[in-house]
DNA sequence: AGCACGCCGACT
DNA sequence: GTCGGCGTGCTC
């Protein structure tokens, strides 16, 4: 086994500083005068704050920082693995990073209620030495039999398997002829199989394959698996996790939305014959304090989860694969603004260990990174297993529009015909919730907008109400106009998913119909039950949004219509051309993954669009070529470097005076500019005012350094906070 | 993040 | 006259 151990964690002796890091929101360490017990950097434990008792971690010798009179003691060592030495840097670094309060990052790393507290022993029941008096019974005579045969067990079990009642054992319990001792907890995760022999791979994925299993021998390296959508991707990384398992390391796989990934658990369990460790933020407090605890005693081979599973305590992690680098779902907006494919190639560097970014449209950052050879590709080209790519069509709206009031047009409704009667599946995309994103008022032109933010707000049929995207507000259709006093004068403008599941309920009334968005599917059990629903045909036509376009795979599914191909190149976005493009290539994935042929129809007003081009062509490469030139003209990222700054408060003159004074004292540096302030995209949001300024600088610009001497020189006034986003994504 | 201390309205 | 609202400020 590779050991990349390093030196002891140093010790503080009894009497002397330590510095503890708290999992609050302070500036920095505090420090303590160490007990009776002699402490180690990492190790968890109590300390007084106030009045009140907190856990920390050690963070190293005293800072200093603090009068000696003030210096209170440690109050004890809690039971519970140190934190590794790698997780401590990495929460300084993204910490430094992010210009978040290092106590924040660190509770993202320890955020398990309970976490420390011993398990729950387990009692058994074993043979005793028999008591002189003690009655025999039948009963209590078959549960001796079975302890004297079987090794200890639970109480419940031992009477389970006797064939009697609680009772019988309890009473042997008392009467002294069995022994209660404590059995260690039983391992929850089993133990990955990576000696399983692994599917046959094409000649390319086992190339692919080959060149990951090399590097995980190695040291840090970053591997970009560069594959259309159903070459494999999956299977070659796997090869990557079955070499770290055998080379004694744990493995770390990122997914974007884990709560979703029913059909990639089946792989997994498929591929090493065992179920991974998952961490999402749908898990239970139990499950997740007993995870937490089986990845920091290395138990857990193998954990699969959202980005925030990054900051798990692994003792021992050796391979991080992020799958699906490109999806927005890993950059956190809020609380600790970071992205989480970025830190992940940061946990390998610090960690000395390879990691492996994966997906069918990798983001602008990772191809410029592969250019400058920083990282290493791999291309898998074709799909496997045969399959051949989906044909990808345009459908003009100027030339083919759908009818007055409905939105999907001729061509598309043809095909989906064509389809169903071919006893095939068919797909309508929109990335739109509820019914429709706007309603007015066709007396007056009023539009029902949320009250706290500035957005409209989108009725859900189903639910029979508004609801804003934003901040959760609901209320049911008002009866009149609040504008014009108007009765039922309300119409709803442009589609949501339900109401194109209304249009198609109507256009083709024999097909099964199911709709799929985030609010429609309540958890992973409900879409793990529709996917199988689609996979044993109970399913014709699937209406959804984005989150049909994560790496399903259904045989039967020949045809996706996407309804609105231009919805997300509105707006002013950075990364407005090269999402859309992502997008589409990955739902356009969803056809035809079988031996069956795909096709894709795209539905646009513009169809001269680069993106449309480039969908239609296939011809990624010059597609990115061209986006990546007008980020190197204009300095943007990857080629630059940004970070948008939010000041927000419930009352806008206050921001305002704040973004004045800071505006004045804004960072003069070559090539840097700051930008704003300006109203921030979502001027209102949840009740505060929001404005943002952006500060653009070059690659090489100390960015954190200019902003943390910038962000010093005042302090905000009450009710103003000022948010810092470094490589801010959405510009939302 | 808690939990204090602190200064202004409706109760016994 | 007190109980209590939650606004600012500190915690090694």
């Amino acid at each position: 086994m590779l050991s990349v151990a390093a030196n002891p964690p140093a010790r503080h002796l009894s009497g002397s500083r330590v510095a503890v890091l708290l999992p609050l929101p302070l500036a920095g360490v505090y420090d303590y005068r160490v007990g009776e017990q002699t402490l180690a950097d990492g190790d968890l434990v109590a300390v007084p704050l106030g009045r009140r008792e907190v856990w920390g971690v050690v963070w190293g010798p005293g800072s200093g920082g603090c009068a000696e009179g003030k210096l209170r003691p440690v109050i004890r060592r809690l039971d519970a693995r140190p934190l590794p030495d790698g997780v401590r840097r990495f929460v300084d670094w993204v910490a430094g990073y992010t210009l978040a309060a290092p106590g924040a990052v660190l509770k993202m790393a320890v955020s398990v209620p309970a976490a420390f507290a011993p398990p729950r022993p387990q009692a058994a029941c074993r043979l005793a030495a028999p008591p002189p008096a003690l009655k025999l019974t039948p009963a209590r005579r078959r549960v001796l039999e079975v302890a004297a045969t079987l090794p200890p067990l639970a109480a419940a079990d031992l009477a389970r398997e006797a064939g009697v009642g609680a009772a019988v054992v309890k009473g042997l319990i008392a009467a002294g002829a069995l022994d209660e001792i404590a059995l260690p907890p039983p391992p929850l995760f089993d133990p990955p199989d990576s000696a399983r022999p692994g599917p046959t791979l094409s000649p390319e994925q086992a190339r692919a394959a080959a060149a990951l299993a090399t590097a995980v021998g190695g040291g840090f390296s970053v591997a970009v698996l560069d594959g259309v959508t159903g070459s494999g991707k999956t299977e070659v990384y796997f090869e990557a996790v079955a070499a770290a398992l055998q080379a004694g390391r744990q493995v770390l796989v990122l997914l974007p939305e884990i709560a979703l990934s029913s059909q990639w658990l089946g792989r997994f369990a498929a591929r090493f014959g065992a179920a991974p460790a998952e961490w999402h933020s749908e898990l239970g407090d139990a499950r997740r304090r007993d995870t937490w605890r089986a990845v920091a005693e290395g138990q857990a081979r193998v954990v699969v989860g959202a980005r925030s599973a990054l900051f798990l305590p692994f003792p021992d992690l050796g391979l991080i694969v992020v799958d699906e680098e490109h999806d927005g779902a890993f950059k956190q907006e809020e609380g600790v603004a970071y992205h989480a494919r970025d830190m992940a190639v940061v946990r390998a560097r610090l960690g000395g260990f390879p990691i492996v970014l994966a997906s069918a449209t990798p983001s602008l950052e990772t191809l410029a990174n592969v250019q400058a050879g920083r990282y290493t590709r791999l291309e898998l080209p074709d799909r496997h297993a045969g399959a051949s790519m989906p044909a990808i069509a345009i459908v003009d709206l100027r030339r083919t529009p759908p009818p007055r009031g409905r939105f999907l047009s001729p061509p598309l409704v043809r095909a989906v015909e064509d389809t169903l009667a071919a006893g095939e599946q068919a797909m309508l995309f929109l990335n739109r919730r509820g019914y429709a994103p706007l309603t007015l008022c066709r007396g007056c032109g009023f539009r029902l907008q949320c009250p706290h933010c500035t957005a409209w707000l989108v009725e859900h049929r189903a639910h029979g109400r508004l609801v804003c995207h934003h901040c959760g507000y609901f209320s049911p259709l008002p009866e009149r106009c609040p504008n014009c006093e108007a009765e039922a004068s309300f119409t709803a403008c442009g589609p949501g998913v339900e109401r194109i599941a209304e249009e198609a309920a109507r256009l083709f009334p024999a097909a099964r119909l199911a709709v799929m968005a985030s609010d429609t599917v309540s958890g992973p059990q409900a879409a793990a039950e529709l996917i199988r629903r689609v996979d044993d045909h109970d399913i014709d036509l699937l209406v959804g949004t984005q989150i049909v376009a994560k790496g399903y795979h259904f045989p039967l599914l020949t045809l996706v219509g996407v309804v609105d191909a231009d919805l997300g190149l509105e707006g002013g976005d950075l990364r407005a051309g090269e999402r859309t493009h992502q997008l589409l290539s990955q739902v356009a994935g969803r056809a035809g993954r079988a031996e069956r042929p795909g096709r894709v129809l795209l539905q646009t007003w513009q169809p001269e669009h680069p993106v449309m081009a480039a969908l239609v062509t296939g011809d990624r490469d010059t597609f990115i070529a061209r986006e990546a030139e007008c980020r190197r003209v204009a300095a943007m990222p990857p080629y630059g470097r940004l970070a948008a700054l939010v000041v927000s408060g419930p009352e806008a003159p206050a921001v305002d005076g704040f973004c004045r004074r800071l505006a004045r004292s804004a960072p003069v540096a070559a090539g840097v500019e700051v930008l704003g302030p300006a109203p921030a995209p979502m001027a209102l949001l949840r009740g505060r005012h929001r404005r943002r300024f952006l500060v653009k600088a070059p690659r090489t610009a100390p960015l954190q350094t200019l902003l943390r001497a910038w962000l010093e020189i005042e302090a905000p006034p009450a009710g103003v906070r000022v948010q810092v986003d470094v490589d801010p994504y959405s510009f939302f």
